[in-house]
DNA sequence: ATGTGTGAAAAGGTTCACAGCC
DNA sequence: GGCTGTGAACCTTTTCACACAT
């Protein structure tokens, strides 16, 4: 509890949280820094740097123990408790996003669901039923909930993001290609799967580009 | 068509791009160094001097050419091509991505969905029609794809993989949340909203535990 | 042998400060 | 006034090299 790490690092240790966790459901023990390396894109030196940073340390000649690893990870970043999320959107993306395992697995619960459609509200996605958007805040309230996911179309994204704001909402994912206006205080998340392809993309054309051997 | 550039300049320059791309639509003409940082979370400096090294100049008291600087982001990148993308998974997710405007809107276009689900095969999702799985090779194969997206459940993810590397996918987005085994020549993006999520949280209960004022 | 731990050097990013053009 | 352009100091990350434990 000292203080603040910095937050290259603090991203850092979520990757590797996430590798390790997967690695532990194929049935893995220990862990290589070499791995975690692979799997995240980080530099090996790095990762041992960086779990030496948190007090963590590995076996030489074995690697680290996967369990205590997630351990301590997990207590350092202080992601003990769960937290209620409110999804807007009842469509196919809110349905596979409220169905899906990703989430549950790591700490966020989908607690409520909300739609502007007569025909959605009542239904069930995931566990939940679909309530009407008017009943946001006062859902946002009840639950105690910080994170919203907007998965609605695009041309209602603003006006959800507003109804967030309004509710208290201090995180929000926006899985439309929209540009959120928000204040500062709010932090706006992307999902956009392009950034990751262009970025590839430029890679692999340049390669290609200089076949010469 | 000089030397490449470095991986952290590229990433950011797709970030402007996306950005500048969303402020045009809203009908802007010139875009601050100080907007781009706020909407990427990137330094204005680090902006002002990632424009000026690929050649780009902004006018004074006003800004960066909104169109202009799209043009020349994308030239540089060389994402002047469309690419076409081989989808697996004709569900709620399948369907949400094959009909979501974002990849159309970056030059990316989904020219084949595949399933298992013989309940699925010829139904439309997005403009396509669903073919069976086991088309796959060959269509990748026709229709030149080199990126792969996978939006089945979980356990078939592995399996799908390594259809697509047979047919030699490039780059592959992975939606669920298995770890991918691949040969190290094929590049995994796995999207994860509780990366950011994790990361964010960790600041904003920092945040909560120093209220001293 | 294999994989951690760590010093030292180099590269990349951030921040401050301020000059210069609209 | 507003915002770009850039030098200089500083911090973070990457990489090389090698000692050391199992």
């Amino acid at each position: 509890m000292r203080s603040t790490l910095q937050p290259g690092l603090t991203n850092r240790l979520t990757k590797y949280l996430r590798v390790t966790q997967q690695l532990i459901e194929e049935g893995r023990d220990a862990i290589s820094s070499k791995e975690l390396g692979d799997f995240t894109g980080i530099n090996p030196v790095q990762v041992r740097r960086d779990l030496n940073a948190i007090g963590f340390s590995g076996t030489r000649g074995v690697g680290y123990q996967a369990y205590d690893l997630v351990e301590a990870v997990r207590s350092i970043l202080g992601l003990r408790q769960t937290y209620n999320i409110a999804l807007v959107g009842a469509g196919n993306l809110g349905s596979a996003i409220a169905s899906s395992t990703i989430l549950p697995k790591r700490g966020f619960v989908i607690h409520d669901v909300f739609d502007n459609d007569a025909s959605k509200i009542g239904r069930t996605v995931g566990n939940v039923v679909v309530k009407h958007i008017d009943e946001l805040e006062k859902s946002v309230a009840e639950a105690d909930e910080i994170i919203g996911i907007i998965a609605t179309p695009a041309h209602s994204a603003q006006a959800v993001a507003e109804l967030m704001v309004e509710a208290e909402i201090r995180v929000i994912l926006n899985y439309t290609d929209v540009l959120l206006h928000v204040p500062s205080d709010v932090d706006i998340h992307r999902i956009d799967p392009t950034a990751q392809l262009m970025h590839t993309l430029y890679y692999l054309t340049q390669a290609e580009g200089e076949e010469a051997s």
